[in-house]
DNA sequence: GTCCGCCATCGAACCGGTTCGACGAAGGAG
DNA sequence: CTCCTTCGTCGAACCGGTTCGATGGCGGAC
């Protein structure tokens, strides 16, 4: 079942075996032919192994993304799938990579070991030690997120700061004065998570710009805080009229919270923020937000890594996406009826 | 940075290097210190696909999983983390491998081109191809789900006909006589996927014994699918007062439908059914269900791979689940005020 | 002092492909 | 008829590890 076979039967050498499925050199028409009724009598398929080994190419890409410690979200799930589905057209199999820290097991294994000929990165930070390290290593690489200093490096991304900000703005328009931030976990916005920092630095300065008085809170990724943290909202400003939220997994848990504080929404409180579509579509009344285009962002990684890979020294190359906000149902006008509003 | 140069500068032959660093073959300690001293100067790390190539082993397990075209479900979600975690505690790497047909390109790369040592079937059919296909190679594999014969085949699956049948009864045991069953997608249930169709034979069983009065109905992966499910339901029967389901992803549909058309969960109408317990708790009110323990089906698929990799000769051993039901708030008994009961 | 055995190390072959340089036959130009 | 190309094929080397059999040096037993 190798090579040496398959030149055997057709009464050929390797090298013309290898020559007549690559294409890389002519063969003549009769010998393609007796070649290709062997290969396909045996169904022949040459080893990865041996093929990486000589070429030095493994024809794979590795996934890093963070250990399953905390849960994952459903955008990570359709960045997973979008990704696979992109490699494959490329003809890439895809590895995954559970990896925190740059000095983790699993990340030498794809670097050190060479099982990989490139690397897509998720849930960047922005001091990104994974980053640096295969910034230094000149390691072909596409992170998804961007570092505090992308300059000369590639990426796709989404530009967390101007979504959050687009939801302040609609929430302020429809005349919310009293505004909640719900982020992703403290230790996520502590170790520097891109999305959190950008999503609450959007936050802060547009709520400067229109004069908001605000709040912002970390939220764990399961519904249970969601609620717990609506409860905070309200008994630190029960004046509150909206909330902003990154945090997809929490969503089911905030309407929840809300419900059983008695605030309607959208009549007595608005709800928005930067979220999946098929998320927003999940909770009653539906989410007005900004979606994250996750699959999109999963397709342009593998484009550029792909790029990246089969012209080394072209220049970096990045995508930053803004989706517009999808008005659904759970925003309204500020001031409607309000039972605590008029005592 | 390969074996040879490290053979070089430490002064010794490269079948020592080897052993040195395989433990394969006694080595003086005086060289064993003085190559892991090179070893660690350089940072060396010995190439995967050479090692590969010459002990026919890849390290990596295949995770073969459907195409994106339907959407990934939270479960499936669950799945790849704890797989690759686990594989990951026994130094196994995941290659992911989007695969329908067992003719499929993407499938032939994996086995045919000897990428992965091991594969793990997920979204199994009851007549399976890919199952078939890997059981005639005689090539290690385990399968979340149980085709129509597992015998002598190695896998970890749900007992959904056990499961959706304590559903049945726990609704017959409330007091519904009238229960709509939610499968999942149509053509998943023609595809003949497992837990759709094991889940329906439970349902059925479960009614016939208790004398109910049912329908069944398949539903897309995907709120609007759900909530346009409801209204079938009531539409065909509005005298029915609970529903089982199977379709995670519709969950948050059909409590959409169910609101809209004035029925009270869990006064006017139970939900019940088999979904994993983030999303049973990201609903309001949280839903009584058999929780699917998709982490622990993840990291036991692993388990008997591994020990099906080491032990080639070991009989085949399989795990069938059947978590329990757990009471939340979306069940309470039949009867209580209904509009449409008094007319 | 000689012989035996063990331990540590080495050299060579092998895994299964790719690729380069060479070589022989056929065909065209002179 | 010879010379020079061109085309198709072959053999050998190489990618970077692992593994087997052989060899050399040393100490202990007699």
């Amino acid at each position: 079942m190798n090579i040496g076979e398959i030149a055997r039967r057709a009464g050929v050498s390797r090298s013309t075996v290898s020559y007549a499925l690559s294409g890389k050199r002519p063969v003549s028409e009769d010998t393609r032919r007796k070649i290709q009724q062997v290969v396909d009598e045996l169904g022949y398929r040459p080893s990865a192994s041996a093929r990486a080994l000589a070429n030095g190419r493994t024809s794979t890409i590795g996934l890093v993304f963070p250990p399953a410690g905390n849960h994952y979200t459903g955008m990570q799930l359709d960045f997973i799938g979008s990704v696979v589905e992109a490699a494959a057209a490329y003809d890439y199999d895809v590895l995954l990579s559970p990896s925190g820290m740059d000095s983790d097991r699993s990340f030498q294994r794809l670097l050190g070991e060479r099982r990989v000929d490139g690397a897509i990165l998720m849930e960047i930070r922005l001091e990104d030690d994974r980053a640096d390290h295969l910034a230094e290593l000149d390691f072909p690489s596409v992170a998804i997120g961007r570092t505090a200093h992308p300059e000369g490096s590639w990426w796709v991304g989404l530009d967390h700061t101007a979504l959050v900000q687009a939801c302040v703005h609609h929430l302020a328009d429809l005349g919310h004065r009293r505004v909640a931030f719900v982020n992703r976990p403290e230790q996520l916005l502590r170790a520097g998570y891109e999305s959190a920092h950008r999503g609450l630095d959007g936050f802060t300065k547009a709520a400067a710009e229109r004069g908001l008085t605000v709040r912002t809170y970390c939220c764990g990724d399961d519904a249970a805080s969601g609620q717990g943290c609506v409860e905070r909202i309200l008994h630190d400003d029960p004046a509150t009229t909206a909330l902003v939220t990154l945090n997809e997994a929490a969503l089911g848990g905030l309407y929840r919270g809300l419900a059983q504080a008695g605030r309607h929404v959208p009549r007595d409180f608005s709800v928005t923020g930067v979220v999946a579509s098929r998320w927003a579509e999940t909770v009653t009344p539906q989410l007005t937000a900004a979606d994250v285009p996750a699959a999109e962002l999963g397709r342009l990684a593998v484009d550029l890594l792909v790029e990246r890979l089969d012209h080394p020294d072209a220049p970096p190359r990045h995508h930053l996406l803004t989706p517009p906000i999808s008005l659904r149902a759970s925003t309204g006008p500020a001031g409607a009826t309000r039972s605590d509003a008029t005592p």
